[in-house]
This record gives structure tokens, C-alpha cells and sequence, in this order.
RNA sequence: GGUGAGGUGGCUGAGUGGUCGAAAGCACAGCUUUGCUAAAGCUGCGUACCGGAAACGGUACCGAGGGUUCGAAUCCCUCCCUCACCGCCA
């Protein structure tokens, strides 16, 4: 959520900024200002009026003590209360309405974001490892899984429809022991919180984090649309701090957490059909950081090398992208995503998305911290996948086929996975 | 799910339908004094919004939302949450 004030004392920069993005969100800011106008003039009025009652009222208390007659008086109090809740209604419409826009329009992108309309203007910022030589041809994970019973596609079905998989045996503590080695890595190595929150959340951490109310039809609800389920970590994470004001001191706060992931994927129906790479239930590590804006830049940084490291840890090969303005998503201002090479597949997968959205989540969730002044002031968000897992098996699987069909489990992952192969 | 008790400022905790944004204590901040591993006194200390360049002024907020009333923390209704006990259950 933008601020209303930095708003009104810019909005030709605003919308400017709004126009890099593409798309028409520009063109809600004059209709956001019409309203906050229209508000303030109501709220204004509405506040006169009740200064009038209150006082008038007073009085009365007080003629009454005195034994005086005040019917004439409190006639005129009353038609003051029906001026009220008559400009009263206008207030709560206009409010309403500014609330509405105001959780529509999309986050800035910052000063520096690389101008585009799409992935294909995506700079890349940097690159780690080499792509793997293979002995041989590049399977892909379906038919390697296939050959080792990792993977249950039909069973999956059969529980659940389309677009859901089933790990089995060695594939299913494969998924596990990535959780457990990811998890360790973060709170081990970049002191994390551990956090196993809930699943099931309310639609106003939704709204909190930004998923709602624009992406309604990308979750699935649950109790008649009054609950959701967990699209990502990131929402009960951060939604962990929602209506506080925080210590300045316990700055950075960070916290991680494996959940599975829910997403109806409405609108990508036919892409990445073939394998896990797409899937409506996937799992996922997820690191969220809650810092003073002075520091939010630097520690998108920190960040995105935390989430770096799992995939130098695993030996595979990746790089770092910085999403342009057209590419960026709504509620973001700074993105890189970090995408591993898959043999198989022929191509890089996205497996982690690092954001900073300074205070755009903080201001919807009322997420403040008390500054050197005493002054309650939005903390700055970031989280970042640490990392998702299915395209992660996958690459691991690519990466690390043998030709006799078997997958060597990297030296890292061995303590975890038990084994330094499968089949 | 049932029954009972509660939800007031950072915390504890008063509160009569009108002078209550709310006593008191604690905590916290500043000042003063005496001095020494502290004490006492004084002062200040909620949030949001509106107006204002600012100083400051105003309005709202006593779990949430409705209602009664000239006027509601205080009366009525609905809901939520917490605690206790019971029932059920992984």
C-alpha cells in the first residue's frame, strides 16, 4: 500500500514510476486523489458537527442539573446527529472506496529498476558454477524418476486431479531431506528463526501481504472464501509481526519456515505441463526479514546470498536475474530471482524469488517500529524462497544423473539423505 | 460443542449515562536534590485521523459491530477472543 501523503505531495512522480510497470495502475492515482479529496472534506465536516453535539450536550447535562428546560436544545442536538450520520455515511464511502484503490494500486518500482515490458529484459547480475557435463544425454527428471519410482503422477491424479504428484520411497525422503537440510543451513548458518506456522490463513493476512485482493483467483479458499490456504510461507511468516510495533533492536528479524504451497495457477493452464515444475501444491523454504528502512537495500543482498548458498552448497549451477520494471511483481520494489540450471529441461528454473517491498506490506499489516524520535514508523519487508523444492529435485536430479540411471546425492545433502546415491 | 467468568492506556487496575481520554500504582523519559552500587521530589508520557508552514487546535478510539439516548467505557443486541470446568477428538 502506497502512503496517501506521499501521494498527494507527488503524484505526477508516482504516477510515472507506476507507468514502468505497464499496464493502467497510473491511472488510478487521479481517481485516488478525487477520493482522498472528497474524504477529507467530509471527515472535516463530519468532525465540526460532532464538536457541536458534544459540546451542546454538555450543556444540557448541565441546564438539567440546574432544573431548566431543555427541549428546544435537544431538538437542535438531534437534527445535529442527522447531519452527522448523513455526512457520516459519506465519509465511510469514501474511506472505503480510497481503501480500495489504495490495496489495488502497486507498489513503485525503485529509482534504479531496469526498464522492460517482460522476462526478456531481465538483466542478468550474475552467474555461479558451470553447466554440468553429462556422460551421455540429458534425461529429464521424469524419466529418471520414473525408472527409480521417485515420482507417482497417476496416483496423484487419481487423489487429486491434474497438476499434483506423488513422491514415493526414496523420492519422498529426497523432498525431506532437502526441507531438513535447508532448514538447518538457514538457522544454523544465517540465524533464522525456525518457524512451523500455520497453513490455513485468514483473509486479512492475505490482504497483509498483498496476495488479496488483487490475486483472488490464484488461492484456494476454503470455509466459503473466508480462509485460504497458504500460497507461500511468506504470508503467516510476516503476518507473524501484523498490528505490532517492534523493538528497534530485534532488528533484522528473521525467520524461516517450510510449508507447502497452494496456487491454482489460474491463467498458466497448459504451461509447464510435463513433470513438477509446476505444480498446485509444491514445497517450499521461505526466509522473510523485518528491517529499518535504512538498511532494506543492503539486506535484499544479505538475502538473496542466503538463498544463494543452498544451491552452492548442492553444487549446481544457477544465476541471478534482476526483474525489470514490467516483469517486477505488484507488490515488490526490488526483485532478483535466482534460477537453477536444469539439464534435462535444457533450461534455467526459477527456484527462488528475493524481493524487498520496503513498506508496502508493512503499512497494510500495520507493522511499525518506534524510531529514535519515539515515532512509530512502518518497518520494510523482504523475504526470499530458500527454496522451492520441486524445481530444485528437479535440477538435482538433472545435475546429477549417472549413466547407469542412478542420481549421486551431493556430498552436502548425504548426512541428511542417509545414502550417496540413489538406485 | 456446553456452562461459567472476563476483555479499560506498555503493564496492573478503578470507573457514577453528562465535568472520563479515562483515577491510582508500576514501568519509561526529563529535571532537581542528596549522594553512591541507590533513594526522594517535580514534570512528562497512548493511537489514528482532520485542520495548520509550525506552535498548536479539533475529532474519534475503553475487544469488534449494531442499537437506545440530547449525550454511552457505563444500558440493550450480535459477534470475536481469553481463562476455567465439562463433552468430544488426533
Amino acid at each position: 500500500m502506497l502512503d496517501i501523503r506521499a501521494v498527494r505531495e507527488d503524484p505526477e512522480g508516482v504516477k510515472a514510476q507506476l507507468k514502468t510497470r505497464g499496464g493502467d495502475a497510473f491511472g488510478q492515482v487521479d481517481e485516488l486523489l478525487r477520493c482522498d479529496e472528497v474524504r477529507r472534506a467530509a471527515e472535516t465536516e463530519k468532525q465540526k458537527l460532532q464538536g457541536d453535539r458534544k459540546r451542546i450536550s454538555k450543556e444540557i447535562g448541565a441546564l438539567k442539573g440546574k432544573g431548566e428546560d431543555t427541549t428546544e436544545i435537544e431538538a437542535q442536538v438531534r437534527e445535529i446527529g442527522a447531519q452527522i450520520s448523513a455526512i457520516g455515511r459519506q465519509v465511510e464511502e469514501a474511506d472505503q472506496k480510497q481503501r480500495d484503490l489504495l490495496l489495488s494500486i502497486p507498489n513503485l518500482p525503485h529509482a534504479k529498476c531496469p526498464a522492460g515490458a517482460d522476462e526478456t529484459a531481465n538483466p542478468e547480475v550474475r552467474c555461479w558454477g558451470e553447466k554440468p557435463a553429462l556422460d551421455g544425454e540429458a534425461r529429464d527428471h521424469v524419466a529418471i524418476a520414473g525408472d527409480l519410482g521417485l515420482l507417482d503422477f497417476e496416483a496423484a491424479t487419481k487423489i487429486s486431479g491434474s497438476g499434483f504428484v506423488v513422491f514415493r520411497g526414496q523420492g519422498a525422503k529426497l523432498e525431506r531431506a532437502l526441507i531438513q537440510f535447508m532448514l538447518d543451513t538457514h538457522v544454523g548458518e544465517h540465524g533464522y528463526e525456525e518457524v512451523s506456522p500455520p497453513f490455513i490463513i485468514q483473509r486479512e493476512c492475505m490482504i497483509g501481504t498483498g496476495q488479496l485482493p488483487k490475486f483472488e483467483e490464484e488461492a484456494y479458499g476454503v470455509l466459503d472464501g473466508e480462509m485460504y490456504l497458504a500460497p507461500t510461507a511468506e504470508v503467516p511468516l510476516t503476518n507473524l509481526y501484523r498490528e505490532m510495533i517492534v523493538k528497534a533492536e530485534q532488528f533484522p528479524i528473521k525467520v524461516a519456515a517450510y510449508t507447502p504451497c497452494f496456487r491454482t495457477e489460474a491463467g498458466a493452464a497448459g504451461r509447464d505441463t510435463r513433470g513438477i515444475i509446476r505444480m498446485h501444491q509444491f514445497d517450499k523454504v521461505e526466509i522473510v526479514n523485518i528491517v529499518h528502512p535504512d538498511e532494506s537495500f543492503a539486506q535484499l543482498e544479505t538475502l538473496t546470498a542466503e538463498a544463494e548458498k543452498i544451491l552452492q552448497k548442492l553444487g549446481l549451477h544457477y544465476r541471478v536475474i534482476e526483474l525489470c520494471a514490467g516483469d517486477l511483481g505488484a507488490n515488490s520494489t526490488k526483485t532478483y530471482d535466482i534460477e537453477v540450471w536444469a539439464p534435462g529441461q535444457g533450461q534455467y528454473l526459477e527456484v527462488s524469488s528475493c524481493s524487498n517491498f520496503v513498506d508496502y506490506q508493512a503499512r497494510r499489516m500495520g507493522l511499525r517500529f518506534k524510531d529514535a524520535d519515539g515515532k512509530n514508523v512502518f518497518c520494510h519487508t523482504l523475504n526470499g524462497s530458500g527454496t522451492a523444492l520441486p524445481r530444485l529435485f528437479v535440477a538435482l536430479l538433472e545435475t546429477y544423473q549417472q549413466p547407469d540411471g542412478s542420481v549421486a546425492i551431493p556430498e552436502t545433502l548425504r548426512g541428511h539423505f542417509g545414502a550417496d546415491k540413489i538406485g
